[in-house]
DNA sequence: ACATCAAGAGAAACCGCTTCCCCGCGCAAT
DNA sequence: ATTGCGCGGGGAAGCGGTTTCTCTTGATGT
C-alpha cells in the first residue's frame, strides 16, 4: 500500500508488449543491438523509460555467465593496510562497471579457503589476502579460483598474478638510512611472531647485517599495536640501540608516546622508525620516518591485474613487488657525539 | 591446459547423471527436502561430494528471488566511520549466511541514487550512507530501494529504519563539560558547510546556548582535515575563547598540533575537544577528550533492521538514535585562573 | 483380490534475460 | 517477372537452478 511496494518489478516482457515488440527485441535495443530498426528501438526506449524498466541483473548474469563483479577476501577489515586495498580495487573495478563483494573471514584461516570458493562461484573473479593460509591450501586452492589475484602470497606451481610488498627491501632501506646518520647499534623492535610481514622484515635485516657486518644489530620483543610498542619504552631504553627500527607505525607511535614519558628525546636522544606511514604518521610529534607501502595503488593494479585475466583469459602475469618508498621525517637524525 | 581450467563447472546436471536421478531430485537434496528416499539422497550426496559440486548461486537467486546479499552504499570508503559501519555490518550479515556489495560513490551526490538503484537490483536489500543527498531526492529514491536501512538520514512520507548518530547531543555534552570545567568563552570549530552532521552539532549547539545564556560561543570557520585544523589554531589562539569544541578528532589533532607549535599548553592554557574518537584520540599528547559514536555497533544494528525487513517484510520499525559516549581525557581540564 | 492412498521421483514450467535460428519482406539484379 | 539476398524482428532454446504437477509404485484396508 504505502508507495505501491507489492507491485511486482517491471520485467521485459512488460516493456516489449508496451512497444507491441517481442521481449527479444527489447533485449537487444537494451544492449545497443544495432541491427534494430531506428524507429522501433526509439519506442522501445520510450516504453522503457516510462515503465522505468531496468534489466533484472542476475538474469542477466545467469544469461551471460558473468556477474560483473569481483570478490575479495580479507582476514580483518579493521586493518587499514585491507581498508586501502579494498578502497583503491574497488574505485579501479568501479571506473570498469564492476562491483566488489567483500568476504572478512575474521583471521579464521579455515574459512579463508570457503570463503574464496563461495566468492568465487558469486562472482567473476577473487581477490585473495590469505596471510596465514598454508602453502599446500594455497596450491590446491588457487586453481579452483582461476581469475585469482593474489596479495602478499605467491603461488609455486600455479602461475598467479601476485602483488607483493617488499618488506624486506623497505627495513633494509630504513637501516640502511639510520647507518647514514652515523648509528652503529640497531635494535629491531618486532612485529607479530606469526606475520608472513614480521618475517620478511627480519630477512631483509638478515641482508642487512650481511652487507653491514659491522653494526650491531639486536631484536627486541615487540608487537603491532600501540601498547605494544609503549610497553617496549623501558626495554629499547636500556637496550643500548641508537636506532631502532619499528614493526609499523602504531607500535612506532606507542614507543614514540613511552619514550616521551620517560623523557628520552627523539631525534636527539634515539632515532625511531615506523613502516607503513599510515596517515597520522606525518603528523606525530616529531613526524614519523618511515616506509611507505602504496597500497591503494595497490588495490588498483589488483583490479588491472584481474582484468586481463577476465578480458584476455591470459593469466601469465608475474609478480609485482612494491618497493616502499622511503618517507624521511623527524623521528630519525644523526647520532648522538 | 594448466590446471584443467578449460573443464566447464559441474552442475546439477552432472550430479543427477552421476547418481542415475533426476536433477530435481539433486535439487532437493542439495536444499534438504525431507520427501527423497535416503538411500537415494545418500546416493546423490555421495556423486555431488566425488564432483565438488557446488550449487551455482546465480541460479539459485534467479529462481528464488533472492541473493542472499545486500548492498551498502557509502560516500568514501577511506572515511574510518564508514570502514567501521561496514566491518560491523559485513560481520553481523556473515553471521546470518549474507555477503555484502559495497558501492563507493566517492563523494558524488549524483552518483548515489544510481548505485544505490543498482545496488539493489542485485542484492536483497541496501543500507544507504548519502550524507549530501537532498531530502526531496531520498524521499523519492526510499521507497523504490524497500528492504531499506538509513544511516545518518531519516525520511518523512516514508516509514523507514534509520540509524542516526546523535551529533547534537554529543556536542552539547561536551560543551556542557567544558562549562562544568568554569569555561564561559568557548569556540566551535566548524566542519563542511554542507555536511549534515555539522549542521547537527549547530542545532545542539542552539540548544546549548539556550540552556546555557551566560556562556559566549563563537563559531569559527574550520574543517574535517588535520590542516584544517592546523592552519586554524591562529584564529584559535586569538579569539579569546578558552574551551574549543573542534569538528571532530582529525581537525582536532591538527588544531593541537598547530597550537603546540605556537607554545600554547593543552589544557594548561586552552581546552579542547574532538569527536569521533578515533583510534588514536587516546594517544595523541595530551590524549583527546572526545565523544565516542559506537560505529561498529551500529554496523550490527543496520544489519539487524534489515534482516527484520528481509524476514518479517516489516518495515514500521522506528529510527534509533545513538547517543554518542564522552570520553574525559587529557585534553580538556579547569579554566586557567 | 480390489480399491484407495501416500510416498517418492520424474517431467515440465518458471525465474529474467541473451542469443541463435529462421522466416518474411523489400529491394536489386538478371 | 522471377530469383537472390540481406535486413530486421519473432520464436525458441538455453543459462542453472527450484518447485509444482503428475505419474508410478508399493502398502494398506476391507
Amino acid at each position: 500500500m504505502a508507495g505501491g511496494r507489492n507491485t511486482r518489478r517491471v520485467g521485459i516482457a512488460d516493456v516489449a508488449s508496451m512497444a507491441g515488440v517481442s521481449h527479444a527485441t527489447v533485449s537487444r535495443v537494451m544492449n545497443g543491438n544495432t541491427t534494430v530498426d531506428v524507429v522501433i528501438a526509439a519506442r522501445v526506449r520510450a516504453a522503457a523509460a516510462e515503465l522505468k524498466y531496468k534489466p533484472n541483473p542476475v538474469g542477466r548474469s545467469l544469461a551471460l555467465g558473468k556477474t560483473d563483479t569481483i570478490g575479495i577476501v580479507v582476514p580483518d577489515l579493521s586493518n587499514p593496510t585491507f581498508q586501502a586495498i579494498l578502497r583503491g580495487l574497488s574505485i579501479a573495478a568501479a571506473r570498469d562497471g564492476y562491483r566488489v563483494l567483500i568476504a572478512d573471514s575474521s583471521e579464521v584461516s579455515s574459512e579463508e579457503a570457503i570463503l574464496a570458493g563461495e566468492a568465487r562461484r558469486r562472482c567473476d573473479g577473487v581477490v585473495l589476502c590469505a596471510p596465514r593460509m598454508s602453502d599446500a591450501e594455497l596450491e590446491e586452492l588457487a586453481p579452483t579460483l582461476y581469475p585469482l589475484v593474489l596479495i602478499n602470497r605467491t603461488t609455486e606451481s600455479v602461475p598467479t598474478p601476485s602483488l607483493v610488498v617488499d618488506y624486506g627491501q623497505g627495513i633494509q632501506e630504513l637501516a640502511a638510512h639510520l647507518v647514514e646518520l652515523g648509528h652503529r647499534k640497531l635494535a629491531y623492535l618486532t612485529g607479530p611472531d606469526r606475520s608472513a610481514s614480521n618475517v620478511q622484515r627480519l630477512r631483509g635485516l638478515e641482508k642487512f647485517t650481511a652487507e653491514y657486518p659491522d653494526v650491531e644489530l639486536q631484536f627486541i620483543p615487540g608487537g603491532n599495536t600501540f601498547d605494544a610498542g609503549f610497553e617496549s619504552s623501558d626495554a629499547v631504553a636500556s637496550c643500548g640501540a641508537t636506532g631502532i627500527l619499528v614493526f609499523n607505525d602504531v607500535a612506532a607511535m606507542g614507543l614514540l608516546s613511552g619514550l616521551s614519558q620517560r623523557g628520552i628525546r627523539v631525534p636527539e636522544d634515539l632515532s625511531l622508525t615506523g613502516f607503513d606511514d599510515m596517515p597520522f604518521a606525518r603528523y606525530t610529534m616529531p613526524p614519523l620516518t618511515t616506509a611507505a607501502v602504496p597500497i591503494t595503488d595497490l588495490g588498483d593494479l589488483a583490479w588491472r591485474r584481474m582484468r586481463e585475466q577476465i578480458q584476455a583469459n591470459d593469466a601469465a602475469s608475474p609478480t609485482n613487488y612494491f618497493p616502499p618508498r622511503i618517507e624521511l621525517r623527524g623521528s630519525t637524525g644523526p647520532v648522538k657525539a
